[in-house]
DNA sequence: TATATTATTGTATGCGCTTACAATTGAGTG
DNA sequence: CACTCAATTGTAAGCGCATACAATAATATA
């Protein structure tokens, strides 16, 4: 089919931008500039450029094109894991808005492992990222040191705190748990427990808490009892029983899955929600609507994180400047596992 | 901190293998060697080295080293979707692989479209990724001969199709369904009906379609009803509204998603399941065993494909040979909404 | 038609790194 | 101590592409 002719290459190795260029009787640089769309190239010419490279099915080597012009069109992300709904949403509209504005995506996981994300950090400065997505503000000086030497363009996600060193794209954590621990006790609840997840390395879990208790003081309340959990149904389900043992009429929890294993050990214990019990979760998991009862929770921005995420990278690099941060809001999203007492 | 003698680069752009080299009084092969743990260089001048990288904070160019050595360490992925907790297991588990092997991921998402498919595997190939992973069979003519033509080596995952052109790693979505459908006759049910997932180009929803029907035909039986419906519990619910009214006693699912939706739809019509009818689903979602009733449902081994799909391509890679496909067994998990009549 | 301009194209260099091959050094041997 | 051989290190040539600058062709001007 492509019948290399004999002044095509030799045989040895892919099609080479040379190979073009001998193919169609012009220079290298030719070729390149019909590649890159310069204006400076007579129509004519370019057509036999670009027959010659349909003809030998030529493609570009992206990173020989990175090392010559020194940008790569790349884009990394460093999440904790993608068996997080909400991660995954986010990377999911991250990557969308970087392709469409032809940037690649480099991804990797940390698996919440700081050490693992400065290494990763790492990887990412030497395969030439243009910018950086991280998740939340707490990481390994070794991190901060990388990322200023190299001057690395970065966002962190998934937090808002205007007091981080880094352009925050997110949300405030505890900010969000006001309004739904006013809700909570609006509706007249007052033995109010938090059912959070594992906090250690995780500012957005310890912020969702702080959130809380200081909303709860702020109503003159405490916490009436409070426990954390690993990020599943299972591990949530056990990890609430000690909380349901001491007589809790409401149960915030710090996320819909772990929200999601609440109210089934509540239901096994014949406590009606929302009745005896409130649940309510964060996130908003598209399967949080479909409950029974429906979930109240705080609906987080996932999509449009990620997106605003790629936004600011891609404008900062786009107009050579500093990255800048971006509040998004959340939206509490009252549904039946409260009510009015 | 880094105080880079004048010795060190000009202060243009970043340390290079040049500057430690200068840097260290040695030439920039032996920094290259020492970089690439080679043997033969004296332990006093490796040592002399890595401190001058150190001293220079210098970080490679992984962009030039493959350019150089005519290999990235980059795998690439192309998926539909990171929306869906099935790709993104099984994505965050190749990572997983990936890295622990050296090799970095490229990602990209099609939205279910070949064309735009096409379009990334180009994109692969051009940033030069060693394997590529793909998800199911169907693709653009136009794919498969970017594919053939620069030799890339690749998988396509959750699919197992032993006719088809390429290496599968997966299982065979419609024998997977013989099973269910095995399962549920037995049971006793026979006005069997199916809400499947959107089959357009997409050969595994498509596959399990043809599973079921082939299934039932087996046991003489046909489809009662039949249905499809987009990827989400609120168009479920509203597309199985048709087959509740056929009198169905028996719903097959194409994914637990889509059984969500039905299980909600079932239980607003005041049916018991399984009693009155039998739902099941396809995936085995971490939330189907919390359901009620628990989803009787077939388990799906994403991270086992994610992780087997990035072996092959590695083996392969290392070994310079072509990629070899893996079958994945499925697992029947029988739980309460299905039940002997 | 000769000359000044401008529009195109080619030449050559370098991006940062690896590696074949040459050069140098050190150790071992008679 | 001269000489051989192996262990180290340096030299230099690319990898595939972009681009500053030089060269040339095309068009306009007088």
């Amino acid at each position: 089919m492509t019948d290399k002719r004999d002044n095509a290459n030799s045989g040895t190795g892919p099609v080479t931008q040379a190979d073009v260029a001998r193919f169609a009787n012009v220079s290298t640089a030719t070729v390149s500039r019909v590649l890159n769309g310069s204006s400076l190239v007579r129509p004519k010419v370019r057509e036999t450029v670009e027959q010659a490279i349909a003809q030998l099915g030529y493609v570009p080597n992206e990173g020989a094109r990175a090392l010559a012009r020194r940008r790569s069109n790349t884009l990394g992300a460093i999440i904790p894991t993608l068996n997080n709904a909400m991660f995954a949403a986010g990377m999911n509209a991250f990557e969308e808005e970087a392709r469409q504005n032809g940037y690649g995506l480099f991804i990797s996981v940390s698996n919440y492992d700081a050490a693992q994300e400065s290494f990763l950090i790492r990887q990412m400065i030497e395969r030439g990222v243009e910018g950086l997505l991280l998740v939340g503000n707490t990481r390994m000086d070794e991190a901060r040191d990388l990322l200023q030497q190299s001057a690395m363009r970065h966002v962190c996600a998934w937090a808002y705190d205007p007091a981080a060193g880094a352009p925050n794209v997110g949300f405030d954590n505890a900010k969000a748990m006001y309004d739904l621990v006013d809700h909570v006790v609006d509706c007249g609840y007052r033995k109010i427990a938090m059912l959070a997840a594992m906090q250690a390395g995780n500012d957005r879990a310890q912020q969702r808490v702080q959130g809380v208790r200081a909303r709860l003081a702020h109503h003159g309340l405490k916490l009436h009892a409070f426990a954390e959990t690993r990020y599943s149904v299972q591990w949530a389900k056990k990890a609430v029983v000690r909380i349901l043992s001491s007589g809790a009429d409401a149960i915030i929890c710090g996320n819909d899955v772990i929200a999601y294993g609440v109210l089934s050990s509540v239901k096994a214990k014949a406590l009606t929600v929302p009745r005896d019990i409130a649940v309510v979760g964060f996130d908003d998991l598209p399967l949080s609507a479909d409950l029974d009862p429906a979930l109240t929770t705080v609906r987080v921005p996932a999509h449009q994180m990620g997106q605003r995420a790629a936004l600011e990278l891609l404008n900062a690099i786009e107009e050579d400047r500093d990255v800048r941060g971006y509040q998004l809001e959340t939206h509490l999203v009252i549904r039946d596992s409260t009510m009015q007492l």
